[in-house]
DNA sequence: AAGATATTGAACACTGTGTTCACTAATTAT
DNA sequence: ATAATTAGTGAACACAGTGTTCAATATCTT
């Protein structure tokens, strides 16, 4: 059951069971699949899976894991910002870098954004993010020294959600949209506001 | 089969099996819900379930079109704009009265958000609220009359990601934190944009 | 080539599903 | 109040998916 093995049938089964299990979650609610479906798919025998995994939870499990430590890997905010100063090409490039990674990744992300039966997995990637986010931005050097407390933690929790809000519609639409674009759109959210950015001003 | 009866018996049951179905969905995932849960819990025998609803998937469906309708009415973001001003009192008034209402639906949300089997709630809240806002921002008169389309387009699925990130995150924390500080402190993020409202500058 | 290990497929008990049916209880209409 | 109507009960049923076991077979490793 350990996760690592040289074996090439076993390498085999699993790749066939994680390959056919993706394919199953794009036409099929994660709650409706059986270990049958997956297993015949995967030309295996039903028994085999369980050589494999727990349950179908357990599989999903070790996919999304798979599939979120790839993802935080291209994410280094540290890199973005010198001496409380914002470096606006590498913010824009950062975002891009995003869009890219979820392009090239559509299998899986269409799967676990769109899949009715998915639990949990925005929270998830978020928190992952979070978690990086927390671990970096301790090395930042501030502006003024002192930021408020409150606003350091809900930023994060803002921003990530806004931007895996935006990464799921931009898959929906099937990237319809160039990612330059839509990163040179949020970026000027990010510098001038969300009020500003649509050409609002503020009454007195 | 139909939504509306006015048997006292069918009300009784059908309010036993909701409330007991929200009860469960605090302590137990919706996947390993069974009818037989819900009917010892709502104290009704089994078969009596199914003379209401189909499958427990009908049940959550029925419960989240409930609580998704009554949030929705709170909503009304023609009111926060004025020939293309902003208006700060109201906006951050808005804000807060989001917050209150997820307060007092503690129960409903906090299953919604965090039971671990609770499929796409947070998709189906946040079409909700775009088709609400959509309906809405027609009506508003735009500074300089044009706006970006793209920008748009982007910026209302930028906001309600964000928004219902940080209420999940709020109800998480037990809404430990006032929802006067948490307001006006988003508050200047719409008005002065994330990376500002952090302190940062930006390199020319 | 021999030994080790993974896969197979059939069988098994078990749990939950969704339906039916005759019976009883509660509600509504007269 | 009583009759007519409708809802709830509880047991039985067939069915589908689960997770396990076992001897036989296939495939890898050394």
């Amino acid at each position: 059951m350990g996760s690592e093995s040289t074996d090439l049938r076993v390498m085999k089964t699993r790749a066939a069971i994680q390959s056919a299990f993706l394919d199953l979650l794009q036409e099929k609610s994660f709650n409706v699949l059986t270990i049958k479906d997956i297993a015949s798919a995967a030309k295996i025998g039903r028994g085999t899976f369980y050589l494999h995994y727990v349950d179908k939870y357990e599989l999903l499990e070790m996919v999304i894991e798979k599939g979120l430590s790839e993802t935080i890997d291209h994410f280094h905010p540290h890199d973005y910002f010198l001496d409380g100063q914002a470096i606006p090409e590498r913010i824009t490039a950062f975002i891009q870098s995003i869009f890219r990674h979820f392009k090239k990744n559509a299998r899986f992300f269409k799967a676990m954004f769109f899949n009715e039966g998915i639990p949990m997995f925005r929270q998830r990637m978020q928190k992952r993010f979070l978690d990086k986010f927390q671990a970096e931005v301790r090395q930042l050097a501030f502006p003024n020294g002192s930021v408020d407390p409150l606003m350091l933690e809900i930023l994060p929790i803002f921003l990530s959600s806004a931007m895996i809000g935006l990464v799921s519609w931009w898959l929906e639409q099937h990237m319809r949209i160039p990612e330059e674009e839509v990163a040179q759109r949020i970026f000027l959210i990010f510098t001038r506001g969300p009020l500003r950015a649509l050409g609002f001003s503020f009454k007195a």
